[in-house]
DNA sequence: CACTCGTGGAGAAACGTATCTTCGAAGGCT
DNA sequence: AGCCTTCGAAGATACGTTTCTCCACGAGTG
């Protein structure tokens, strides 16, 4: 046993394993305390930079890690941010089938990562409690329910949490959106502008945010404009039930002359029911779906799609949690106020800050007619608006 | 102050902010010792029933969650296991983009959390080391280079690694990969028995294990055949270049009649470039490419696929993962042994077990030509094996 | 009666870091 | 010559668990 192995203090049980070099060992090799290596490794303190040199090479030669674990018990900070589903919640683990999810969260992911985070992924209910053995600095939560548990738990252990959803009732600190609204209610005029008389919708069963403001847009709109509203719905997570809603749809003795469909998977189904029916796209029937992917550009005819920008939401999610995570130190949730510019915020203390994204109309040939026909073919069905 | 406060210990200063109950709190309130509230909770120690129950319902009231970072400390267990990718290093964060990535992350993230732990995304090189400020039980590799520098520094930390994508000179834990070889062999004798007879290959410029295995394979079934090789190669995270690639090995004044793409856009790449030089397929020209798409159900005509088995590969990383973080401490590295079955590992101690999934070959139009032909044209080409 | 033995539980030592406080010494100033 | 300031660095504590060791005690046993 050397004098140096004497010097570190502890270590009175036989050399274990293979002995990782801790903090102590540095300090120990190169001659100083505790806290100067703690200071010359993090930059803190006030030390020569010789000292500081010195410290670090010997930090390098012993093959020094810090311990994450330590570092993050003591500071309170683990570097780690959650990233949760909630809706379609029975299934055993959708997520990223979704292509509007696989991109949001490759975006967060990367934001994360840029800015000295990391993401992990997370079920909003997990058998195993994952939750409670995992310490996360903060959460990004995926449209939560009303009253979701998951984010009054969240809020009662003090970790920040930032929906991508408008929230119903639940304590976020912050949220963002698409104007869901404003994206219903510009289809809807641009169908109108190509021709459309009456316009149909295929929309979803379930509560959350994202089809519950969509579907009160389209009703707003039909009362607001006199149309008698069109539209069946279907659990969004089953794309069987997807396909039989559109020919539903379809099959309607008012059937619609154009369609918007709040899902993914919608083009295809409503092309393929078109097809059945004998309907031409764009001629018979207008068609427009909301989808982040790009087989759109290439199906006969073209689709033209709705992006909800998953992409900028995922980033922007992910830097207002941490913009929380580290203007605040936890708790009050005062100091947040400062750290968003007030186009962010909605007025007062009350409701937390959201902002609102724009989406994306990209035009392709299923909603606009070849030739300006408007002109050829005036309108035939008495009572339209 | 009450009582109950000065028993509790500590706590000299004023009390701070919104105290989380801690551990010592729970003791205090129950009337036990610290010791016993774990024992309690954890279901350790030798407690009567009615101890432990009633320890757990005063935590319960108090609202305890344990403090993960503090666990972690002491046990050196975090339920962490990292994701990371090492092709296509350049890109920033690539990743998703492509099925294969997507679905393989999906199914390990699924897995990992069936067994307790959480998986979190990390690039092979991040400017804001946020490795070493993670506490990681092992991570998943996907194709690590040779020499690769991070599985080393893992390796000497002591973290388990398992591999997807057989290592060339890495010492990970264990390793799992398709049988690259025998998918394509596999490919080029259906594409024989459809009565190709001169096949090319749409392939790679990068080093991974994947297209180099790939390359091999076909380069030996054409010196055993007796073809004259015909391929092209191009930078696989390049989606133009792909294109031009497929368009050039079409060009060739050997052009095959038989192509095999290995990465996912080249189906509809190689189909389009058909198009361009007026070749029928698979009339003129037989197709087959590797993707875990499934758009190539619905493209005219259906292209033949090789799917790689994503699901199963990620499911089986992970898992053997955790076994190796569970079945053995550190280190060592001995007892792993007993943990795979002899048909998972290779002989010896000397390289890491490893087992080889299978992949599966999902035929469609574009690789059988309509009738069966087989009996009208025979080989023609002496020294056919 | 002395003894083992099992039961129920307490004490205290880590785990490895960050940081608050203190302290000596070496100037600079009046 | 005495005092204040700054520099450089050490000491000690806290973060909140888990777990190893040990103790008290009552009951069975020879």
């Amino acid at each position: 046993m050397t004098a140096a192995a004497n010097q570190s203090g502890r270590r009175p049980t036989t050399s274990r394993r293979l002995e990782r070099a801790g903090i102590r060992d540095v300090a120990a090799a190169a001659g100083v305390s505790i806290t100067t290596v703690s200071d010359a490794l993090n930059g803190k303190g006030r030390l020569p930079d010789e000292t500081r040199s010195r410290v670090r090479e010997v930090a390098e030669r012993l093959g020094y890690r810090p311990s994450a674990a330590a570092r993050t018990l003591r500071t309170g900070r683990s570097g780690l941010i959650g990233l949760t589903v909630t809706t379609y919640g029975e299934e055993p683990f959708t997520f990223t089938e979704f292509a509007y999810f696989a991109e949001m969260a490759r975006a967060a992911t990367s934001a994360a990562l840029g800015r000295g985070y990391a993401l992990v992924v997370l079920p909003a209910s997990s058998r195993h409690d994952v939750w409670g053995n995992i310490a996360l600095d903060g959460t990004v939560v995926i449209d939560p329910p009303d009253q979701d548990p998951l984010v009054s738990e969240l809020y009662r252990s003090g970790v920040p949490v930032v929906s991508d959803g408008k929230p119903g009732n639940c304590p976020v600190t912050a949220w963002v959106d698409n104007d869901h609204e404003a994206a219903v209610l510009g289809i809807l005029d641009h169908l109108s502008e190509a021709g459309a008389r009456r316009i149909g919708l295929l929309t979803g069963t379930s509560t959350d945010t994202y089809t519950r403001l969509s579907t009160e847009a389209y009703l707003g709109w039909c009362t607001k404009v006199g149309q008698e509203p069109v539209y069946e719905t279907y659990p969004a997570h089953d794309p069987a039930a997807g396909a039989v809603a559109a020919d539903r749809l379809l099959a309607r003795p008012d059937r619609p002359d154009a369609v918007y469909g709040l899902f993914d998977p919608n083009g295809t189904d409503l092309l393929a029911a078109a097809r059945r029916y004998g309907l031409r796209v764009p001629d018979d029937l207008l068609l427009v779906c909301c989808s982040e992917s790009d087989v759109y550009a290439a199906t006969e005819p073209p689709i033209t799609t709705l992006s909800l920008k998953p992409r900028k939401i995922g980033t922007t999610v992910v830097n207002l949690l941490i913009d929380a995570i580290e203007g605040v130190d936890s708790g009050t949730g005062v100091d947040i106020a400062r750290l968003f510019p007030p186009r962010f915020r909605t007025a007062g203390t009350g409701p937390p800050p959201g902002t609102l994204m724009p989406t994306e109309l990209i035009v392709r040939a299923s909603s606009q007619r070849r030739s300006p026909r408007t002109t050829v073919s005036p309108p035939r069905l008495p009572g339209e608006v």
